[in-house]
DNA sequence: GCAAAAGGTTGAGGTTGTCAAATACCTATC
DNA sequence: GATAGGTATTTGACAACCTCAACCTTTTGC
């Protein structure tokens, strides 16, 4: 059993993870929102209408989940799909206004940092947001 | 909208966050577990028969949720209830031999780090393991 | 004893996810 | 310009996951 830095790292920011998935969980309930349509609405941009396969993609799920998921939404009236013209195969989502309302208080429960982090000397919180920014840029190079 | 170091390090950390779970989704379902279900598998200690109670908390999920949880682990035959002696109302669980085997399938596939952070350089990931196990502490101390 | 509490299960109901098939539309080709 | 094949989305079947309220059994405190 290959225990490396980078392996303790992994199971030290899964445990930590769990934690605030559970906390942000509660949160989103109190919103109305269980975690997947919170998450939807973080992934659409509220100035550009986006098909729904790109939404998808960014899901990494299903198209046809992504339809329940778009009918819960429209259905709250957050989101509207409209045919996008010159393709009417496709349905641009775009946010209303109650939808991009809604969206910013997602974003500020899911930024808001759990205690965990929260509670690290500055220096720490400083370091931790270099790192990860550069496993991120990795993240998006390999794709 | 205020971004200090720990909002930034929270968001990225939640996007990678979604990227492995995405990935570890995948290895899962070919050992024929879900998320659920492997988290739990994880929690169980070999050694130690834990109530379902404690297996809940664990999870931060309702109680009657484990029951389903275990009923599936049961017939597949990882787990094992048994009713504590010193208290009948207790179902102490208990992993099978093949639930021992396959939790350290699990354990492997949970633990291996993302392309994210498995790229990054070797001081990189000594620091964030630091970091993190910084950050752990803090959330033992709170609970 | 007996009421209250604790551990677990059950049933109803909603969300989330997958797969396969259907629909509607676009595009390239003959 | 008809037709064959590909793409975007939806539908339906089905399973996993999750919560809540109600229930049964056992334990505990009085």
């Amino acid at each position: 059993m290959a225990t490396t830095p980078a392996h303790e790292a992994q199971k030290l920011f899964f445990e930590i993870g769990m934690v605030q998935r559970a906390r942000a969980g509660a949160a989103l309930g109190e919103l109305g929102l269980g975690f997947a349509q919170a998450h939807a609405l973080r992934m659409l941009d509220p100035d550009e209408p986006m098909p729904m396969s790109a939404l998808a993609e960014r899901l990494f799920c299903d198209a046809s989940n992504v339809t329940g998921l778009v009918d819960r939404l429209e259905a709250r009236g957050l989101v509207e799909r409209r045919s996008a013209a010159n393709d009417r195969r496709v349905k641009a989502l775009s946010l209303t206004r109650a939808g991009v309302a809604l969206r910013d208080q997602v974003l500020a429960v899911m930024s808001e940092p759990p205690e965990a982090i929260a509670a690290l000397p500055a220096a720490d919180q400083r370091a931790l947001r270099d790192i990860l920014a550069r496993a991120v840029e990795n993240l998006r190079a390999t794709a």
